[in-house]
DNA sequence: GGAAACTATGAAAAGGTTTACATAGCCCTG
DNA sequence: CAGGGCTATGTAAACCTTTTCATAGTTTCC
């Protein structure tokens, strides 16, 4: 007599669908209508089932769902990195807004590589995100065609793509970067620096300095004149960057960082050179960091929603597919935060 | 006569691995090695597979292996939260590793309540995950019960869990906290004062306090004469905390702060007050944040292996279990960085 | 009172892999 | 040259759900 087949179910593994329905004695098929759909079973079966389900500390299998419904509840999120705090926001808003909905947050970073972001995308896409955040709208063909091979939904974050049909969360780099450009024309400087992230393959970067020229020259400082220098968001690279422009550039009375990040690194070249913030140099970053209002002096930046960016995408992923209200371009605003590093011109030396 | 059934596979679906296996001649089965154990396989029709996978863009379906193998490939982290940069570093230690590997981090957050753990642990032992890490070693009986059962691989970081049985990739909290105290006490200041995190529920915050305070009392230094407050990791709290202690304790010649983030706005508070630092008030953080260096003054902070904790949490769940050379109990060393916000003790007024 | 329309449930297939087991061909060895 | 041990491959089951379709029972309506 085949007496393992009498054996009662192994207490030590996790009791499956199967288990509860003998319980419950029902089909699997109820019961997997009392977790997705409890209103269509009848309320008696539906409670007894429920009581089931909480004493022997059942968890759905999460890999059989997604293989046989083709849903995953994972969300990726690919940024550059979070070393610089600056995405942290984002993903902070974006978990806080999936988690309530039984949804995760699958995180990659790329290091600002373009390639690196092929095989992550690939990665996740084997991994059966049912969606992928993205930072920017500049991105390999590669990339693009591994989406919409497989279907994955995207959405461009931090920027808005000027392909309509790619749905974005984000706000416009050039009016953020003008922003700058305008409040240090209104306060009279004329010799104007600019320490820019790296441009190459990056619109975010490459949108806040053009921004920032465009909007210079229509206030009558002549673009040639504006001293540009590009660095790496790191703390240390706009430390060396402002000592560069600061000893090279006498004249030059206002800087404007395309992050606080590098503001935070040009505040500190200009102690060194026993500069003071706002009376000889006037400071402007990008992307109001908590820690900005912390430094001293205060720092004068473009306020990023970052939090907002990282909630509009979660609602967009979460939303009903074939909903009427699904928003799949959200553009947000930029605004100028004025602290206490920022002041009129006043010729240096 | 079914026509549909000679219809060609739709072009559109995402190949699998039938379709390689029909492509190539043979079995599924083969396609499987090639793709798991290469070396299994004769390297003739190993490269035929391979060319084709790569031909048709073939990504394989992770629910369907994971359901399969019961494994995911999928790390989950749960930290209190990213907001104060904290466990920024060591999420990204872990990710930089997970991410060669093929492995993915699944991120969430508690906001520091643990019974919101409990829900999170859950959620990710739905996802499937092949490991969850945790912050400290302080967490619900039902969270470890949920672990345990469903044979979830953990580990703890940020502490080194009691239980010498639970995996900990960490370091000791209350030496850290004696380091502060120590070097305080060797500058020669009596009238101190501690900035606590929430002790409540939090095996870090309260081991970094009692560590400071027995390493105080061993130098001389009566326990009870040392003013303790607690507050929430945020810049504002701090800078609170820190005016309280400074108007109502006018005598206290040093400040100790069981968060970088409550240091700087302790540092803030002095300023507010016109106390200098260093000359009125040292000033002592935890972390060792990247900030820390470019704030002024520069701050003199415990520093934290935060990413080397979350690259050995990496290393342990993708070493297989079986291996000889896993190391599950990780003990990493906090060490102070002096800079300038720390001088000898002087009298105030 | 009987057809029509619902409602609650069950049976069974499907989703794409991995893997235990079987097999066929080959090379050795005695 | 029989038989044993390899190696490379194939067959088919299993993983755990969701979902389509069928069915039995109940209500509704003319």
């Amino acid at each position: 007599m085949a007496l393992e087949k009498l054996a009662r179910v192994d207490q030590r593994q996790s009791p499956t669908v199967v288990e509860i329905a003998k319980r419950a004695g029902c089909s699997i098929a109820t019961v997997s209508r009392v977790l997705n759909r409890p209103e269509t079973v009848a309320i008696d079966l539906r409670e007894r089932i429920l009581r089931i389900v909480d004493e022997l500390g059942y968890v759905p299998n999460g890999s059989a769902r997604a293989l046989r419904s083709s849903r995953s509840r994972l969300i990726g999120l690919i940024v550059p990195t979070l070393d610089s705090a600056i995405f942290t926001r984002m993903l902070e808003g974006l978990e806080s807004r999936l988690a309530p909905a039984g949804a995760s947050l699958v995180y990659s970073a790329t290091g600002y590589d373009l390639d690196r972001e092929i095989r992550v995308v690939r990665n996740l896409i084997e991994k059966g995100v049912d969606g992928i955040v993205l930072v920017g709208s500049c991105h390999r063909k590669e990339t693009l065609k591994l989406l919409r091979e497989h279907r994955v939904r995207f959405a461009v974050t931090y920027a808005l793509s000027e392909d309509v049909s790619i749905p974005s969360m984000g706000f416009d780099n050039r009016s953020g970067g003008a922003l700058a450009a305008s409040y240090l024309a209104d306060l009279g400087h004329k010799n104007l620096a600019v320490i820019a992230g790296v441009t190459r393959e990056n619109d975010r970067a490459s949108g806040r300095l053009e921004g920032f020229l465009a909007m210079a020259e229509r206030r009558g400082i002549d673009r040639s004149s504006i001293v540009v220098v590009e660095s790496p968001y790191e703390f240390s690279r706009g430390r060396a960057a402002a000592k560069i422009i600061l000893n090279q550039n006498r004249n030059v009375t206002a800087i404007f960082c395309g992050s606080d990040v590098l503001a935070v690194g040009a505040l500190r070249a200009c102690k060194d050179a026993g500069l003071s913030v706002p009376q000889d140099i006037s400071m402007i970053g990008f992307d109001n960091l908590d820690i900005a209002e912390y430094l001293t002096p205060g720092l004068t930046t473009v306020d990023v929603p970052a939090r907002l960016m990282g909630e509009q995408a979660a609602n967009y992923f979460l939303a009903d597919q074939n909903s009427l209200d699904i928003h799949s371009r959200v553009e947000l605003e930029t605004r100028l935060i004025v602290r206490q590093s920022t002041a009129p011109a006043r010729d240096r030396q």
